[in-house]
Parts: structure tokens; sequence; C-alpha cells
DNA sequence: CTATTTATGTATCAATCATTACAAAAATAA
DNA sequence: TTATTTTTGTAATGATTGATACATAAATAG
């Protein structure tokens, strides 16, 4: 292959990059914050990704999809899938304050792009509505399977767990505390069982 | 009072703003657009509020505090404060759907000025938790007279609130759905009884 | 009337925004 | 070697940002 080497790798750029999206949200994201945080001047970055900053952030948001088909791959090998959707909510509690203050990407880009980006809007409710999916899914079998006692519909259920996440995404910011948080993840699983 | 008169009431200003900050978040409002909005020239808008954008932006807040504190003053004098709770959270449903997709600006807030401004984010998560600590007392009364069978503590209880509060205002995000919404309120209200 | 006061509208500010232009650097192919 | 290709770093782009300067408009006080 001819041509100067690369040095800032397009998936390196890219996860550099979504730490600060994270942080910071897309809009309040300068291309100078970039920048900054890649080590990449505007050169590279523009000859890397002809989109800029939006196409960036799709990368980096379609990296947390990734994550989220890893664990539907985990979901569906397990032998006991309710418990681990369960564990997957007791490990926020786990997380340190900079992880609970940053809360899920996904959420916050929801809450952020509406009336700014449909694009970006539509993208992000896409994952999550796959994701209650997956939560619905999995209810459904373990219902019939009678590993749960609750009657309530596995629709119903599946639009709980994904409200629950949405929601301590924004109490973890309110209360970025072990303890607290561990408390009231147990109650709220309680629903399901 | 002497001085030409003024033709953009504070309050009037501050109302326009805070339909375009509620609907576009802090960041993404431009000054272009808070003039355009409320019909004020830089001049005027300057002269008022001498604290610029930001300024404006608490006021916008603030309003939204006033509109709380009434709730909470309608909730001392009501016999059956519970339910007044569960009927505000029922009335989500019947929200038109830019209502839906505005969702809660101080919950938005929260989301949006993590890492970005820790007066604002600290202001939001305050009133929120204000919001809170009004959901526990009142539920934690309600348990004493024997109007809520749950022995979950009135904090988990409380807490438990606040975060369906800010997981439907993902929520009714992706589903901006009267039946899909109130089906779910009245799933989750189940929960205090 | 004149002086004073306050609000308004417009022009302008420096700073920053996302993006582009382009020459130099650094590799390979022939 | 020389030509070609690709990446990099830097400078510059025009647009927009939040905010200020300032002259004018429009009222009241004396």
């Amino acid at each position: 292959m001819r041509g100067r080497p690369t040095i800032y790798e397009d998936s390196n750029i890219i996860k550099k990059a979504q730490e600060v999206f994270w942080q910071k949200g897309y809009s309040a994201t300068s291309l100078s914050d970039l920048q900054k945080a890649t080590g990449a001047g505007a050169g590279s970055f523009y000859n890397t990704f002809k989109g800029g900053k939006k196409e960036v952030f799709k990368k980096a948001i379609e990296e947390r999809r990734l994550a989220f088909d890893a664990f539907k791959n985990e979901l569906a090998k397990s032998d006991s899938p309710l418990e681990l959707i369960k564990d997957f909510f007791r490990s926020i509690a786990e997380a340190d304050t900079n992880e609970h203050l940053k809360g899920c990407i996904i959420a916050n880009t929801v809450v952020e792009m509406t009336y700014i980006d449909e694009d970006l809007e539509a993208n992000a409710v896409q994952i999550l509505k796959e994701v209650e999916q997956m939560f619905t899914a999995t209810i459904k079998t373990e219902q019939t399977k009678g590993n749960i006692q609750s009657k309530t519909s596995p629709e119903i259920l599946g639009k709980y767990l994904i409200t629950f996440w949405c929601g301590i995404n924004t109490l973890r910011r309110m209360y970025p505390d072990k303890k607290i948080l561990k408390d009231q993840i147990e109650m709220q699983l309680a629903v399901i069982s």
C-alpha cells in the first residue's frame, strides 16, 4: 500500500471521541474538543471522516450498539437470561462516579437530540427499542417457563425495564452513590419475579 | 416613572424563551433563537437581563419551580394527596405530542448540563430532589394512615417515583402515544398501593 | 419648553464554530 | 532514482456565537 502511514487509527479516534461525546453530548462538543482528545488535527480528522463531527458521533453510537449486540449474544447462550439482565442492572451500582455522571450515551442522545437532529434522535430511539425488545422477549420466555410469577404482559414489563433504565440514567446523577443505587435497583427488579 | 416605556415585559420574554430552551436545551439555543422567539433585539435583551442567556435560562427554570411549589400547595390542602400525585402522573398520557417530545425541562437539564455547567446542573438536581422529597413525605403520611399497603420505606418509594418521572421523560419520546403511556403509568403506579 | 431617564434597534465586536485548502511529509511502486 | 499516493499539520475560510457600543426613540420631571 502506498502513501504516508496512518498514525491516528479510525477506531482509536472514535474511542477517544466517544468519551467526549458521552460526557458533554453532541452540541456542546466542539471540533476543537475532539482534536484535543484524539490528538488528530483537522487534516487527519476530515480526511478520515468526510462526514465530520456528525459521522464520528454516529460511529460512537454504533460502537455502543455493538456492545449491546454482544450482550444479546451472551443472553442467547445463557441458561438464566433473566438473572443476566438483573445482574446487568445491579452492576450499575458498582460503577464509579464518572460513569454515573456520564450515564447512558443512547438515553442521553434521545433527550438531547429531540428538535435538534431528527436523524440522530430516531437512531437512538431505535436502539432503546431494541434493548426493550430484548427485555420483552426474555421476560416472555421466562414467564412461559414459569420463572416469573407476575402475570403482567411481557410488553409492559419490557417497557417497565427500559423506563427504569432511562430513569436511573438521571437518578445516578442525583445520587452517584453505590448504596442508594443498589437498594433502588433491587426494589425495582423485585417487580420482575 | 421616567423613560421610554417597556414593550417587552420580563415575564413575557422568559415565557417565550422557556419554550425554546425546553425544546432545544441550553447549549443548542442561540441568542438569535431567543431574539426571534421573544421579538426583543439584543438591546432590549441585555438591558433587561445583564446575565444574558444563562440568566434567562435560570429564570425559565425558576418559573418551573414555582409551578412545582403551586402543586405542593395543592397537595397540602388535599385530603387525598396520594391520588393527586397519581393523577399528576396519569395526566402525562393526555399530553400532546409536542409536550411528549419536550419532556421535563428539569430532567432534561440534569442530563444535558453534567460536565457542562456545574451551577445549572446542581440547581436542576436540587429541584428534582425537592420533588422526590414531596413524594416521600406524602407516601410516609399515607402509609401511617394505612392508605398504602406496601411496607417498602417511603424513601425508596419516593425515589421510585422520581426515577419513574425521569424514565417516562424518555419513554414518552420513544412512544408519544396516549394508550401506551397510559397502560405503562397505571402499571407503575400500582406499585404504590 | 428642556433636561433627564429608560428602552429600543442596529451596528459591531472578538471569539469560536465546523469545515476546507493546501503544502509538506512519508510511505510504496515502477 | 522518480512518480504516485496517502496522511498529516497548519493556515485560512465564512458563518455563527454571545455580548457590547451607541445613537435614537419615547416617556416623565421640573
